[in-house]
DNA sequence: ATGAAAGCGCTAACAC
DNA sequence: GTGTTAGCGCTTTCAT
């Protein structure tokens, strides 16, 4: 069934009706556990809910299988403990690659990964020691970036909006406190209480929060697009103008940056790249046959300024 | 290992000693192939880029997980022959159980799935003939719905507006020319020639193009909140008032759909409780020995209108 | 409570 | 080109 091409055309008429009548479909669990192949990359992701993800994976997928493997998609829920669940099941999975999102894992989980001898590529950050592959950028110095633009526009009183505060968001507030040191400033933080995954829904939400409080900042750097665009829904319901009364500055541009109403400036980030490079280094590392040196990639980030920042 | 309690604890130390220092983990292609169980339901959709589709397999996994069970989430990016091959792996890997979005599929699709003797669970639509369950709403109805609201509020040239025309697109619209053609109507159809998944740039886009074809409806019915939600943002570019000058009807009441300036009226649907009673009558079927009766369900859906059409 | 042994359904290597 | 056979690493059953 595998080389029909090796087999008398007779023969090959019978197994196919064979396999048609029973319904015969090969066991997996079989053939893996005989030939140790398993022809699988195991990938772990902290959530389905961002739009990120779904593109990063994308470009993952189509590389991936189009070389003959098959994708594992685990979620970790932004909880170390799951991650290190999900790199078990993998590892039991005998997966022959992971490529799991960010740069910070529980001891075991990284133990696990170091010693499991397979190509490991985190992904989304940089690693100041990585495991093995390393494929992202620098949130701090995004998060930097992002809020010196809104200095350089002269304004002093600048917010951090984030809905739950994983490492990425962290360090995005980390570059976003060093920018304001920088210049004198303390930022405001806006972090929602209950972790909820980022939305447009809890971006209004939160500045609706804070309009109340009657603190109102010049400027708003929020972790997210999505967040970004609630938030201005929220001014523009509660009588504000941006960018007039208040700047708004987004974190990903995501396809509606572009086209919202008044256009959305963000960092621009390379989801597909990511997926892409990932998935072909990992490639690259199942054929050579040699343990290629780890490596770190910085796949760096943009600053697009557009009308909501455009004081 | 798997029974700690039935050893003697000095063995048990001994045991748990050794797994640390090898990084033991145990082969699950063996343990599926010694014990012919996989503890895996394989779920399909046809894309991880809609919210709607997150939300769902955050129920699903929700409840699998917690019942011990694996969930393998494959996307057939809306072509039925990825849907088949979709199959024909998950049915290799010897799932227990398959979720699948829709109920179309290629007549080998529907072969295997019946002759491979284990719960199969369609969802999001009603089908004339189950395979198996079937948990889901008429996507007709739902459209004829919406498309009677806007008839309702005394508005006459409505288009319909969609990204792809997949099959529950294709269904909503079939029931949005139903209602106009009992109102003695006839809709206009704004469809993206080339095939994009749904999102707020290219409800923008559309509308854009139509915008500049001259034709402007009174009322568009748009298949998804992301659609709608640009289409808005075009309108407010181009100078035109939401409800005032144009009504906007969304579709799945995304959760921004609440919060956008203007609210957006859209057509509840229940993803969160397909995935949960799909997850739900997937486990009752595992843990009863008989096969339990082919049901369909209908969850429903709402309407909800909102200030985009409050005309 | 512990050890021994058969066999799950394939793959790979070999003989025919 | 075709048939045969020994494992792969577990689970399960049976002896001890």
């Amino acid at each position: 069934m595998r080389k029909p091409d090796a087999v008398s055309p007779a023969l090959r008429v019978r197994v196919n009706a064979a396999v048609k009548e029973l319904g015969y479909v090969p066991n997996l669990a079989a053939s893996r556990l005989a030939s140790s192949r398993t022809h699988t990359i195991g990938v772990i992701v902290p959530t389905l809910y961002n739009v990120i993800f779904a593109e990063y994976l994308f470009a993952l997928h189509d590389i991936l299988v189009a070389a003959g493997f098959h994708v594992l998609v685990v979620n970790s829920r932004y909880s170390q403990i799951e991650e290190e669940n999900a790199i078990k099941a993998l590892l039991g999975q005998r997966v022959e690659a992971i490529i799991i999102t960010g740069t910070h894992h529980t001891p075991l989980s990284r133990q696990l990964l170091s010693q499991a001898r397979l190509p490991v590529v985190e992904t989304f950050e940089l690693s100041p020691e990585p495991i093995d592959l390393n494929i992202g950028m620098s949130q701090e110095n995004a998060g930097q970036t992002a809020t010196q633009h809104l200095i350089g526009l002269g304004l002093r009183r600048i917010a951090f909006l984030t809905g739950n505060l994983d490492h990425r968001a962290q360090s995005r507030l980390d570059g976003c406190r060093l920018a304001m040191e920088q210049a004198g400033l303390r930022p405001a933080e806006i972090i929602a209480r209950k972790p909820r995954h980022s939305s447009v829904a809890l971006g209004s939400d939160l500045f609706a929060m804070t309009h109340e409080s009657g603190d109102v900042p010049e400027a708003i750097f929020c972790t997210d697009d999505n967040l970004a665009l609630g938030a201005m829904q929220e001014c523009r319901k509660r009588g504000m103008r941006v960018p007039d009364d208040i700047a708004i500055m987004g974190f990903h541009d995501l396809e509606f940056a572009a086209c919202s109403a008044p256009s959305l400036s963000s960092i621009a980030t390379r989801r597909f790249e990511t997926g892409k490079l990932a998935a072909e280094r990992v490639l690259a590392a199942l054929n050579s046959s040699r343990t290629p040196a780890a490596e770190q990639i910085d796949l760096g980030y943009t600053l697009i300024a557009r009308e909501s920042t455009a004081v």
